[in-house]
DNA sequence: GTCTATAATGTGATAGAC
DNA sequence: GTCTATCACATTATAGAC
């Protein structure tokens, strides 16, 4: 479904000039497979999918998608970069001292972005492990993960305590709101989620006893 | 570290008298097996676990493990009983319509599991792909799965949809606060970090505009 | 770029002795 | 209840033809 964005909008990659070979409507191989593992990895898991499910549902072999992948884990590291490419303008936003106000920009940002990137998201959210232990043996250049910038705001300890809480709970509500109720919201536009989700979390932001 | 409590505090189980063999501490081998995956399941995930690794970190052999359970899955069965245990009393109080006050006693309820089972809602929040996988397969009298319950409360459409998405905000509050910060809020009393986050979830469910 | 065939390894699980 | 030894299998990944 939201299937064609996803591809379309990664930015990188050379989809536009020199298509040859079995492309089709600009869609590079790489992309597709990537597309396909998004979705097998979101509602099976990383690892409880196969490089033949895969191969399979991309009617290829497996070889195929190792000329273009040397490794499954590469796989989930080029969608940890989606991720992280969608994420970083957001992130930007914590330079300096992270205020409350700061806070709520930042998740506000995150919200557009889980709404234009929601199975990438929820593929995340559903995958920690596997990713956790993905970053244990890519420590180069003690990466710049999008979770462990989060976990660094919340340990401020120039941040009054109340205050790092109701960040961390904020962050969970706008998860909680987007992805938590399954399909319960599903034929709710997600424009209208997404503000109802923004008026909670204003609400948890509101330093009104301060 | 809170390693024996959760041993000991989970209520059924032949602990009591007929201890012989290899037991020590009155603590089964059965329970013992089923921390030491708890812990494992936990950091590296369900399938990025091992039968090998659970056996030489109880320094056993697999089929000492294969006598007390006929699978792994039964072990991760065995895990969601014990958080199906702890959880089912305030899951108690889903019956009937469930107004925001009645959603917010709920979570205060959850709240106190989770500060004394904090490993074991972890370990399901980091295993929800391996989990629903499970569930596919034991679809054995329907089971009242706790998740789904949560959605089935959270689709009930008979209740505002303002006040559904608050419901899933609030509980994805109460994970992130819990949760997300990682080891950001460890120096901090764990009765402290649950009022701050039950304020927070106070506010989300205060219909203060209706 | 994609294929057929196969290697190399680790896994979950079992048989049977003690 | 626990062990040694082993099975059967699926997996990731590679070699080499086209």
């Amino acid at each position: 479904m939201a299937q064609a964005d996803a591809a379309t909008a990664a930015g990188s990659g050379p989809t536009g000039d020199d298509r040859h070979g079995g492309e089709q409507a600009g869609v590079s191989t790489r992309e597709r497979i990537l597309d396909v593992a998004l979705d097998l990895f979101t509602d099976q898991g990383f690892d409880g999918t196969s490089m033949r499910e895969i191969a399979e549902r991309l009617h290829m072999s497996k070889p195929a998608i190792y000329y273009h992948f040397t490794s499954k884990e590469e796989i989930l590291m080029a969608l940890h970069a989606r991720l992280h490419e969608f994420g970083k303008s957001a992130l930007a936003r914590l330079t300096g001292e992270s205020t409350l106000q700061v806070w709520g920009s930042l998740l506000s940002e995150l919200l557009d972005q889980m709404v234009a990137q929601r199975k990438l998201f929820l593929m995340h959210e559903r995958n920690q492990a596997a990713l956790e232990k993905l970053h244990r043996k890519d420590h180069s250049d003690e990466h710049d993960d999008i979770q462990q910038r989060f976990r660094q705001a919340l340990a401020d300890p120039s941040l009054p305590l109340r205050d790092r809480v109701r960040m961390a709970c904020s962050l969970g509500a706008v998860l909680g709101g987007m992805f938590m109720a399954g399909e319960a919201f599903d034929d709710l536009p997600s424009a209208e989620l997404r503000s109802l989700v923004q008026d909670a979390v204003r609400d948890l932001l509101a330093d009104q006893t301060r």
